[in-house]
DNA sequence: CGATCGACCAAACGATCGTTTGAATCATAC
DNA sequence: GTATGATTCAAACGATCGTTTGGTCGATCG
């Protein structure tokens, strides 16, 4: 699964990313995990503490990139003489999009995404919350500045259906599955782009 | 938790559906389950079976009949002389709706479901494909028949969106919480009419 | 060469999991 | 009243979980 020239904490990182992704955090046990990481058992404790601490470094591996692109694309946009809603929610998808289609890791990891967003996991959510919290509320700042028919309260609730259908896209949360001939690329870009088209709809309505 | 005047079996459902709600599948042990619906250890294998039977019960039970309602809204919609979009969807979310407001465990049952999509247990979703799809299949016809200018990849990619996002919104999957003064039903049928509206605006852009 | 220290390893720890067992208890019918 | 079948119960089963232990390996340095 993970090459072995690849050190020990990468090799361990990239396992659970897998099986985070396929069984849950909870599900994935750190004997299957060690396994596939070809690494003892004992090594994920030696390396990272705890079995939390390590979901924790997983997340922090990837988001760390993955809110400055956000942020630098936000800032991009916004420094443009017009800025429509599409370019943020562009800002927004587009480094996920990139994401989800790097090869070594990162689209496991949206998927890993999506199932933080689904269990409630109280430890998890803060350690997100308290790390990331400020690129939502940057992008909220955005939307709300060009979408002033809309109060506080009903902004919010789109914005939180959008973040809602996009962590759901972008794992392909789905029942339906792309068509075989389309490649993951091609798939995934499309389903961007009906994404920013439907939500920038709902937004304006 | 719950009345004592209920049967066993009706316990074990009740607090089986509090504890998947709260903890996931894999995470609500039947140690707590039958501590919260106070039977013995061994009531949930003598009258289910199995852990995992006894999870096709909790949606059985409540499946059945919010299945019906919605293809009943359905076919009642689709007899009006003209029926919009906006009839359609409502037709899909104002059941969950009406279950979410329900006091006696419909509320929690909603949480569930979502926990269902979220997890990718292959079992459980054969499970609910098989005894539920048809519903999904009804619906997409409907949308199909009144969409005619989206091909039917763009079509099924815009209800998948839709469903995900129904499920994140009723299940309350959303970091922002309501206002205090807003009640529970007032707060839920504000999410419904929001998401209607947003979801008919992205299926015609 | 011997000392040192981080890395790795097999093995075991205590806890918890879903499930099974066999006896006790209850309701119902004869 | 007593036999019968369904239900409930305490207790234990084997498996698996995250974590810890104590020792071994191997590179680095005086």
């Amino acid at each position: 699964m993970e090459s072995p020239h690849f050190s020990t904490k990468e090799r361990i990182l990239g396992a659970a990313e897998e099986l985070f992704a396929r069984n849950g955090f909870a599900g994935a046990s750190l004997r299957e995990l060690t396994s596939v990481a070809k690494v003892n058992l004992a090594a994920v404790n030696y390396h990272f503490g705890s079995k939390d601490n390590l979901v924790n470094e997983v997340f922090r591996r990837r988001l760390d990139e993955l809110s400055a692109q956000r942020l630098d694309a936000l800032a991009r946009v916004l420094a443009q003489p017009e800025t429509s809603l599409e370019d943020i929610l562009a800002a927004f998808i587009h480094p996920a999009l990139l994401l989800s289609l790097d090869t070594s890791g990162g689209a496991t990891f949206v998927r890993v995404l999506a199932r933080a967003y689904a269990e409630h996991n109280e430890r998890l959510r803060k350690f997100l919350s308290e790390n990331y919290g400020h690129v939502l509320k940057e992008f909220a700042a955005a939307f709300g500045a060009r979408l002033p028919h809309l109060d506080k309260e009903e902004l919010y609730w789109r914005i939180d259906i959008i973040a809602g259908a996009l962590t759901y896209a972008m794992a392909d949360f789905g029942v339906i599955k792309r068509r075989a001939s389309l490649s993951d690329k091609v798939h995934r870009e499309r389903a961007a782009e009906h994404l920013i088209r439907f939500a920038a709809a709902g937004l304006r309505a």
